[in-house]
DNA sequence: CAGTATCCCAAATGATACTG
DNA sequence: CAGTATCATTTGGGATACTG
């Protein structure tokens, strides 16, 4: 089920709200490095509970930025990969990646998350 | 007072943080064109309430990114011209229009708001 | 003109436990 | 392993009315 674009209208916030879920750009992020399991992105994303972990990848998967893979095999086995749609965010990401990080520095903020250049 | 951001350790979510509120995206690229004044801004951005208008400037002049200069005349007079930091992000919101242009395209939704190129 | 002050509602997120 | 289900809570945001 696409979801409800219709009512935004504005580029800047489309754009935003594609990434701009709780745990989107992070799991975005390390999706630009390859394909992943579920159980990978938990652990990029510690913080996220499974439901929600499961909810953003979803929403993820119905904008179309990401691709679920799942393998019927047992145990389970799902993995996630950027489409194509997905991975033209990536001069978007590293944009605000750019702009963020230059920030922390002239305000002395530890980068200390999971993301890297 | 600064805005919590000690907890996010993250560039992209800084990044995010500072432009992704409700109505801040559209604030902010507006002051690109220059100074405005806050009935200005109003109509550009139609659907927020004079509190929610308030308190995004707010966020966004804490944050830096925004300056408010009010002059001491009757009736009251507030001009709101973004910072160097809040110019900074200059590049961070074209690169996020630009995405959200072409997806509009692509999916054939008009693109109908007050933001133009 | 440029805001404040209340009240209220809905959406988003978290905690916890459970399952094919 | 990769999720669901349920409940509780927090947060964000809107409506409305008022003010220096």
């Amino acid at each position: 089920m696409k979801r409800k674009i219709e009512e935004l209208e504005c580029p800047v916030d489309v754009g935003l709200k594609m990434i701009g879920g709780k745990y989107k750009a992070l799991i975005l992020w390390h999706l630009l490095s390859g394909t992943m399991r579920n159980g990978q992105i938990q652990k990029f994303v510690p913080h996220a509970t499974p439901k929600m972990l499961t909810q953003q990848l979803r929403e993820l998967e119905s904008d179309g930025l990401v691709c679920r893979t799942v393998y019927p095999v047992v145990p389970p086995k799902v993995e996630y990969s950027l489409t194509a749609l997905g991975e033209s965010l990536k001069p978007v990401l590293i944009a605000i990646y750019d702009w963020g990080a230059t920030y922390m520095q002239d305000n002395e903020i530890d980068i200390c998350c999971s993301m890297e250049r």
